[in-house]
Parts: C-alpha cells; sequence; structure tokens
DNA sequence: GTCTATGCAAAGCTTTTGCAGGAGA
DNA sequence: TCTCCTGCAAAAGCTTTGCATAGAC
C-alpha cells in the first residue's frame, strides 16, 4: 500500500526524523490521499493494516510531522483539524455539505500593510467555503 | 459604554434578530473592539457590566449572529474560535507570539478551477500567521 | 543497555445539548 | 398568556498529558 518507502524514508531522514513504520504510514497516507482528512479518518485507515495503531500514536505522529514543515494542519471552521501533505501553495475550497476539502491552485503571495513592516509570515491560507458543484444541484 | 445603540438596534432588527440587550452588547463589543475574541473574552468583558451572563448565552448568541452573517467566526489552527463583527472583505494576520489577529486589507477575489463551475462560495478566508513587528525584534 | 516510539487511560478544553426559570410583548 | 431569551448543569467531542511497555540501535 506504500508508493514509495523509499522515497518517503528519505524525506523522513531529510527532516531529522527516524523513519519509524507508523510516520512512513501517515504521511505516505497524507501524501497520497490528498482528501485532507482529519485525525479519526487516518487513524481508521491505517487501523485496518495496522490493528495496534492508537490515536494517540496518530496525534503524536501528525504533531511531530507538523513541527517539521512536512505536514500542514487546517481548519475551516470546524472544531476539528485537517491534515495534508504539504506540496506548492494552494488554497482550499471546504464544501459545507459533503464536508469534501478540494485544492485550490492559487497565488498566494501577500503583501502585509506597512504598519506591519517588520513581521514575519510562516504560514499562509486561503480557504473558501461555500457549496461544491458535485452538491449544488 | 454602546457606541450606537440605537444604530445596532436596527442593524439587528433587519435580519429579523430581536434586539435583546445581551445581543445588543454582544454585537457592539465586536462591532467596536475590532480584537477578533474569542468566547472567553467575550464573556470576562461583558460580565464585568452584566454579572448574570453566561458563557451559553454568549455561545447562542454568537451562532445566531454567525447564522445571520452578522458575526464572522474564524479559526487560524487553534482549538478555539475567534470572533468579528462583518464589514468588507479583508485577511488576517495572527502573530503566534502574542495571539493577536490583526486585519489586512486585500482583495479577496478567487476563481475557481474549471472542473469546480458550479459550485457556489459563500464565505472566503484569507489567513496568515506568523510573528508580527512588535514581537519580531 | 539506553534511548526513543508506541499506546492505554485519564484529564483538559471548547462547544453543544437538555431543560427549567424568567423576561418581554 | 405565550413566546422565546437566558442560564445552569451535564454531556459530547477533539486533543493533550502521564506513564508504562515495547521496540530500535
Amino acid at each position: 500500500m506504500i508508493a514509495k518507502q523509499k522515497e518517503i524514508t528519505d524525506i523522513l531522514n531529510k527532516r531529522d526524523i527516524r523513519p519509524s513504520y507508523i510516520r512512513i504510514r501517515v504521511y505516505d497516507y497524507l501524501y497520497r490521499d490528498k482528501v485532507h482528512p482529519n485525525v479519526d479518518t487516518i487513524y481508521k485507515n491505517l487501523s485496518e493494516e495496522i490493528p495496534t495503531l492508537s490515536k494517540t500514536t496518530v496525534y503524536n505522529t501528525l504533531k511531530l510531522l507538523t513541527d517539521k514543515d512536512l505536514v500542514r494542519a487546517i481548519n475551516i471552521n470546524d472544531n476539528e483539524m485537517r491534515y495534508e501533505a504539504i506540496r506548492n501553495d494552494h488554497g482550499h475550497f471546504k464544501c459545507d455539505k459533503c464536508k469534501t476539502i478540494y485544492d485550490i491552485p492559487m497565488d498566494m503571495n501577500i503583501k502585509l500593510p506597512k504598519e506591519m513592516k517588520g513581521s514575519r509570515i510562516d504560514e499562509r491560507q486561503f480557504l473558501v467555503s461555500g457549496v461544491c458543484n458535485n452538491c449544488n444541484q
């Protein structure tokens, strides 16, 4: 089920993350399935093949990957986080009906107002919500 | 403490919201103080003058105002919501150190990719996080 | 053998729900 | 009187913490 185990191992190593099996699987899942899952979805999917997996470990792993800038946590006015492997910049469209989050290619450059000069931008997110074309019929 | 009680009463009436004292005060607080407070901050501030206020009522009121499109709930990778009175479109910059959220004037227009044609956009948010110039020294 | 990863159970927090009392029309 | 606003208490749901065990080097 792991697309390119070697490749992912290298990515983790580069960030000083020991490539344990679970870490590889979590990152692989986010890397392949671009579905912006919540913790529970990740947990349930991986549990099928890793029966001993615990949700705590999923949380731990996601925190680690997020701290190392391999994964982004996003929250679109919900009480739960969604996760994705970081790739190039893009925005997100969340359908309020089916709860799917779609990627939107876009220019994420932003110019801060001059009174905020000297600020450091670490992360940028463009979030759009509404009803997707599949549900809007 | 209420800037323009009559004005706010009119705004609420226009949206079919009965202008109870608490509703006026909650909306007035968001309308004047552009600090993007969380529920607890709203609750504590208003409690000083409304000692019997309960947090449930703050939640109820915010939900009502949000449903009626007078207030926007935003969440920048946190476990708690922040609220603001809806004005013209703008983005938000959240300082990870002092937790302040600043408004950023910007063009919020966005073009959906063609495979998403037919979708309806209800809401758009541009969220940037990092360290503000006050903390970044 | 030591250090780190994993996982269970419990705690912590924000938000929601159920329901009863109270205010306003 | 009748509606619905308010608020207490409890529940719910996501996430974090503490600690013990398992596993890797």
